[in-house]
DNA sequence: GCGGGGCGTCAGGGAACCGTCAAGACGTCC
DNA sequence: GGACGTCTTGACGGTTCCCTGACGCCCCGC
């Protein structure tokens, strides 16, 4: 799910905004002036910014240029004025693309995805996650353990993955049973004996003596960095 | 000076938007149909496309996917059609931008630099993909080993390019059937037994013990570099 | 001391998956 | 119409994986 920051100093254009876009899978932050739309930007960390140009404190530009100065987050300027050298100088400020009101929701849409799509080409993504010796490499949905690879079934991986992505924290059983083998087995905690051990066996240098897969009992398990 | 490439069957407009952008400090080349706009694009390298959707020989949703097979390089799509799904279409199969006519010149070319700027962060962009022995040549469709050319089957390319664009990372099986072979086909695993010992025949020193074209039972394949 | 619940371990049978070969269906080009 | 290359589909053997049941251990309360 994609993050998008809405600035615009109309709340009911914000509002319908907002809802539109949840509607459609998105997570939305918003922010009703240049000063705070720099200061979501920086906190939230969205994937792509919809901004208006005419906001009440800062210029349009103003923002523009306080974003281009830390960060490559897509902007699609959103603007009333149809005509003129506004897109121009929008534009070559480092906006990504304008689009001019009245809009359609479905193009604006579009639009944002086309942003997000080339944002996320130029960001290499950080997808290994280190445990001790371990390295689990959830890219290539892989293990090495010591340097050399080792073999895992997609049960055994399913339930590392799960795991690896809550690093340190403590995973309930249910939620282990219903992510990896689904919303029916939620109370068969045997299957979670049989693969931890077998994960155990594999992983762990004294298996007896779990280091890094640790259960904490009538709970879950964790992962221990 | 940036290099673009300009696809429309209508030479006046051509020539008019030639003159314009040379002026301006633009390189150009110009294509006249979907056909040799791909040849010119994959010969001359332009650093952005402006691509006119009604060419008379291929759709101009074709000539998109046909581009984004190989490269990332900006496409700036140029229409007559003001509304429709058109927009939605050509945004979400890979286009950058999309700008209706008639056009404001100089809003053109504000657009166009925007996407020549965001294409060079990205950085100079591979077309081929070296592996072992291997040289997969993603703009011409072909491939080699140890020098000579091997012959390639459509499916088998459309394939082997998914596995290449994606280097070293586990592509799932559904996405390389759905991709392939349509969103109907998500479930056909045998497809890909079959052709992945058919690439293997073609394209592995050993194709019992492959090195590159590597399964993941349960999951997926890799093209390992 | 005794019983019970939760956990870890082990092993076997059925099911799923993979790789392989080959024959028929389909479309295209001469 | 025939030859060719390509795609689809079926069958088979070998391997791996998943589920399941049985057993022992430990901790805890009775």
């Amino acid at each position: 799910m994609s993050k998008v920051l809405v600035v615009d100093d109309e709340p009911a254009l914000v509002r319908a905004l907002a809802i539109n876009l949840r509607a459609h899978g998105w997570e939305v932050v918003t922010a009703a002036d240049g000063r705070s739309a720099l200061e979501a930007a920086a906190t939230e960390r969205p994937d792509v910014v919809v901004l208006d140009l005419g906001l009440p404190d800062l210029d349009g530009t103003e923002v523009i240029a306080g974003l281009r100065g830390w960060t490559k987050v897509p902007i699609v300027v959103l603007s009333a004025r149809q005509h003129g050298e506004d897109k121009v100088e929008a534009l070559d400020l480092g906006a990504d693309d304008y689009v001019t009101k009245p809009f359609a929701m479905n193009e604006l849409m579009a639009r944002l995805r086309a942003a997000v799509r080339r944002g996320e080409e130029s960001g290499p993504e950080q997808t290994e996650v280190a445990v001790g010796d371990l390295v689990i490499d959830l890219a290539r949905k892989r293990v090495s353990r010591g340097g050399s690879d080792v073999r895992l079934t997609p049960t055994e991986w399913s339930f590392l993955e799960l795991l690896a992505r809550n690093l340190g924290r403590l995973v309930p059983r249910e939620q282990i049973l219903r992510e990896v083998w689904g919303p029916a087995y939620a109370h068969e905690t045997h299957y979670l004996r049989v693969y931890a051990a077998q994960l155990r066996r594999k992983l762990e240098a004294d298996p007896a003596h779990p280091v890094h897969l640790v259960t904490s009992p009538g709970l879950g398990y964790t992962l221990e960095p």
